[in-house]
DNA sequence: ACGATACATGAATAATTGTTCAGACGTTCA
DNA sequence: TGAACGTCTGAACAATTATTCATGTATCGT
């Protein structure tokens, strides 16, 4: 002798519904998902500290955390698409920047919370 | 004929040095990105933000998700052992919520940076 | 004590992500 | 123009991460 059509388990289904029309946009979230993805790897975390610092090119990235050319492209490219660094070319070379100061903001918070641990 | 005894190529040694030396400590480095894993997922995300709202308990949050019991279960152990939430047991039920604002403004930083894209 | 409910876990499989390798492109300099 | 250098790219392979499924543990109501 069931009261309600669903089983209503242990699910507090306005609490659910509340917090879901709280929820980002789908775009934002899934926008702040993958920025969070080119932070979640420990050399581009180096590489967006180095660039936070000073203007690199490619090669001297790749002596910075010590893989090939090639990975470190891969990587750059990744970050370039996420719109976290630009790049100029300069004769054969192709300087790399951070693309404005959030990026900045959001490692440092990152860094920050891990201090605490 | 040459000048020094490395090869050069376009690397700026002291460059590359001040920045290496410029490095957040190793297990600040690894903290940082562990934290950054956990936010690299759409799904930990609408957790963690449901959770910056209310204590909630796993079946509230896999309904919010729509994916199995188990399946929140295995992310919210992830969450739990990066210290970015907390549960207390009630009965039957396990209630989570997040371990720190930290988490939060982390979470906001990373949604309004998305907002700029 | 028993069955039912809420949650957790391990192992296997599926999906995603990173690296390597071979080669292409663009620029410089002879 | 062509050889050398710095960088980029695609495809194959390696490594990491997520989900499922079956089963285990804790608590409650009877």
């Amino acid at each position: 002798m069931e009261k309600d059509v669903c089983a209503t388990s242990c699910v507090n289904r306005s609490r659910v519904e509340r917090v879901i029309n709280a929820f980002p946009e789908e775009t934002l979230l899934y926008g702040a998902t993958e920025i969070f993805k080119m932070l979640a790897d420990p050399n581009r975390l180096r590489l967006l500290h180095a660039l936070s610092q000073e203007e690199m090119c490619v090669c001297d990235l790749a002596a910075l955390v010590e893989v090939s050319d090639s990975a470190v492209s891969h990587q750059l490219r990744l970050l370039r698409t996420a719109r976290l660094v630009k790049c100029r070319r300069a004769g054969k070379m192709v300087y790399y920047r951070l693309d404005d100061q959030h990026v900045e903001n959001l490692l440092q918070e990152g860094l920050r919370h891990a201090e605490e641990g």
